[in-house]
DNA sequence: CGACGGGACGC
DNA sequence: CGACGGGACGC
């Protein structure tokens, strides 16, 4: 579906056939995972070269004899060096393959398997290898992957008539758990001797479905042009796992200052967005980062192929786009017709930033070759807020939808990205030069600039890469759980423990999965009365943690939401379809408060047909997919049909779905406030600096009150909607929650 | 403003 | 078996 070669007809896309020199200065580039386009980026400048021999490797190397012993001694760093029984293992050239030692599935057979057990062949995890050498030989590769797992086979893929090598290869793990390791390891990692860059590590055609099919792909522009991808991970790791990040070049390969980032799943893509898109500005660029769920790839011709036929559940979108492309049209649009295929490149209309636009971050460009720093210094980070001379005044008329909101439900997300609702902008009265906290982290002596209503808040970058993004991937959080213990567990993983994990085994950075800056694993609110920049940086790092939190909680709200949804739909006679009213105590049916909607028979799912009365459809029969080709259908477990349009049923059920969010948004919401306000009261003796005291602590107070009152007003305007709530309400909430919540 | 990576997926 | 109906980026 999706390899390399797509673009292959596109001649700008191909390098100069002879300007690359052999590749010698990509060669020399650095283990860095990310792929930066064509050109090197920040060049080789100080980068370690690629980890051909590292630690407990001793054969690594040049192969030749090293890969003869079988893994011996070979260290294994996923389970510790000692513990190699993979007997047998890998003897040199021949193709006799040991079998996984101790693997926990059935043998597959040595060597082939039999059609008779074509079920074990799922026990098997191919990857594929690409940006081999043609040189290469399995003594190359097959100490890489051993690293990592046991190594099943490797097959070095040969034009079948000419037996030329094409410079790609398999490798098969027996478990996905090594396959991912070994992914999250070694892809955009490691250069083999003679290639022209790291090694691309993917699942192969055909495990793509069962695993990594979905891509989580935001395009992002606004970017620093000589920002290396690096840098840009840093920016998003905080959100989560960040998979790839592509730099998009130019012919001359320079940066063409947009790219895209990887995530693993979407709740971090959704919250890095959320949290980005429009606030960040990246050292030396004057717009902040423009951030949008990635269209997808141009579908080529023909390939329908790749995923299950179309006309049931169980084939996932190739990106995440498709949720932005087509209108989620309920709204305005109920007989939302399916958009033709040329339209995958909707005139982009940006969700304009309507913030501010003048932020001094005009520091000079970090010399080039510094890519070491960590890019904590290198932006300004702008957490939405409205403006408010000082006063948040209750009916900030807050625009809608031309911003980007805290979280709208993943329906209103297409509002909001696609674009192709935005109302026109409002201009926001008073964009405040002074009010949005500047939110910088130059210590390069740049002084806060405004008047007394600055604050700096750390960039995200202190989280590093154990903390909650990983948490938010390894899983979600039962839905029993309270709001307000979620929120502990997010915060607890930020906890420095968590952090220091990942420190400990990271001798020179670059062999970590993402980079942590060490100075910025420091807890945030650690007691450190001596120096007051330090106590300035952490207090900003204690509000970033809170705001990220939230960002963090309240995606994960989301998904919870939607894994609600999924359960109720696929598993309808197993389940109470009503936790989430449970949950909250509290009807959460608009048109009938008060019903015992709690109480809902499941065989209800039944009678989708008669069920359009807005009265009690907690459920749903009709489940939204998305085409391979990324438009959204819909589908009915019970009859089978699938159609284009939204079913009725469907909207309703949305909307109730949708109502429950907000309500728990709300309530996380508040919470976080509270926890901003706790955070505010009590800065870890940062009174003692008198210059900074003026800085930090009118602002700070003001915040609180802004804070408390906005909290009643919201609290009484939920309070007043009740029952009907209609969309645009829930937005407008939403956003003061925001405004606040950022505050 | 800007949109996809070098080619490459065997038996 | 067979497969997407019309128009189409204009201020």
């Amino acid at each position: 579906m999706h390899r390399g070669g797509d673009r292959s007809t596109d001649p700008s896309s191909g390098p100069a056939p002879g300007s690359r020199g052999g590749g010698d200065g990509r060669f020399a580039r650095g283990p860095s995972r990310w792929s930066s386009g064509g050109g090197g980026g920040g060049g080789g400048s100080g980068s370690p070269p690629h980890r051909f021999s590292r630690g407990g490797g001793g054969g690594g190397g040049d192969g030749g004899g090293g890969g003869g012993g079988g893994g011996g001694g070979r260290f294994h760093p996923y389970r510790g060096p000692s513990d190699h029984s993979g007997g047998g293992g890998y003897r040199g050239g021949g193709g006799d393959y040991g079998e996984p030692g101790s693997g926990p599935r059935h043998r597959y057979g040595s060597g082939r398997g039999d059609h008779s057990d074509h079920d074990n062949r799922s026990n098997y995890v191919k990857l594929f290898i690409g940006s081999v050498p043609r040189t290469a030989t399995e003594d190359d590769v097959r100490p890489l992957f051993e690293e990592h797992g046991d190594v099943v086979e490797v097959a070095l893929i040969k034009d079948r008539k000419t037996g030329e090598q094409q410079g790609c290869c398999f490798v098969k793990y027996a478990t996905s758990e090594e396959a991912e390791r070994a992914i999250r390891a070694l892809h955009n990692q490691y250069t083999l001797p003679g290639a022209m860059g790291p090694i691309q590590v993917r699942y192969a055609d055909g495990e793509r479905e069962r695993h990594g099919a979905i891509e989580h792909k935001l395009f992002v522009a606004s970017l620093n042009k000589q920002a290396t991808a690096k840098e840009i991970e840093e920016i998003f790791a905080p959100y989560g796992h960040v998979e790839d990040v592509y730099i998009m070049k130019d012919g001359m390969r320079q940066s063409r200052g947009c790219g895209f980032v990887k995530f693993s799943s979407r709740e971090p893509a959704l919250a890095a967005m959320s949290a980005l898109n429009g606030n960040y500005v990246m050292r030396g660029c004057e717009q902040p980062l423009i951030i949008r769920f990635a269209d997808p790839k141009r579908p080529r011709p023909g390939e329908s192929r790749g995923g299950p036929a179309f006309g049931g559940p169980g084939f996932s979108p190739r990106s995440d786009a498709a949720l932005v492309i087509r209108p989620t049209a309920n709204l305005d649009e109920p007989r939302g017709r399916h958009m033709p295929p040329d339209s995958w490149h909707p005139s982009s209309p940006r969700s304009a930033p309507h913030q501010f636009n003048n932020f001094g971050s005009d520091n000079p460009m970090a010399p080039k070759g510094g890519t070491v720093t960590s890019s904590t210094d290198t932006a300004t980070f702008r957490p939405q807020m409205f403006p408010g001379n000082g006063s948040l005044s209750s009916q900030t008329a807050v625009p809608t939808s031309s911003h980007m909101g805290m979280n709208p439900p993943p329906m209103a997300q297409g509002h909001h990205l696609g674009g192709q609702q935005i109302p026109p902008l409002q201009k926001l009265p008073g964009l405040p030069q002074n009010f949005p906290v500047q939110l910088q982290n130059n210590q390069q002596g740049q002084p806060l600039q405004g008047p007394a209503q600055q604050i700096g808040v750390q960039v995200p970058q202190s989280m590093g890469p154990g903390s909650f993004g990983q948490n938010m991937l390894s899983g979600q959080l039962p839905v029993s759980q309270p709001l307000m213990q979620q929120n502990a567990s997010v915060g607890a993983v930020q906890a420095p423990s968590a952090v220091s994990n990942s420190i400990q085994a990271i001798p020179g950075q670059q062999h970590l999965p993402s980079n942590v800056a060490p100075q910025m694993l420091q807890q945030p609110v650690q007691q450190m009365p001596s120096q007051a920049p330090q106590l300035l940086l952490q207090q900003q790092a204690a509000l970033q943690s809170s705001y990220q939190s939230s960002q963090q909680a309240i995606y994960q709200l989301q998904q919870q939401l939607q894994l609600m949804q999924q359960q109720q739909q696929s598993n309808l006679n197993h389940q109470q379809p009503t936790q989430v009213a449970e949950q909250h105590g509290q009807p959460v049916q608009s048109s009938t408060p008060g019903a015992p909607n709690a109480i809902i028979p499941s065989n209800i799912n039944t009678i989708p047909q008669q069920a359009t009365s807005p009265a009690v459809p907690l459920t749903c029969n009709w489940t939204e997919h998305t085409s391979p080709e990324g438009f959204k259908y819909y589908y009915n477990s019970i009859t089978g049909e699938s159609k284009w349009d939204k079913p009725e049923e469907y909207v309703l059920y949305e909307q109730q779905q949708q109502q429950q969010q907000q309500q728990k948004l709300l309530l996380l919401q508040q919470h976080q406030q509270k926890l901003a306000m706790q955070q505010l009261q009590s800065p870890p003796q940062a009174q003692t600096h008198p210059a900074m005291q003026p800085v930090q602590q009118i602002p700070q107070a003001q915040g609180q009150q802004q804070m408390q009152m906005k909290q009643q007003e919201l609290n009484y305007t939920q309070l007043q909607t009740p029952g009907a709530i209609d969309p645009s309400r829930i937005q407008q909430v939403n956003d003061k929650l925001v405004a606040v919540t950022r505050k």
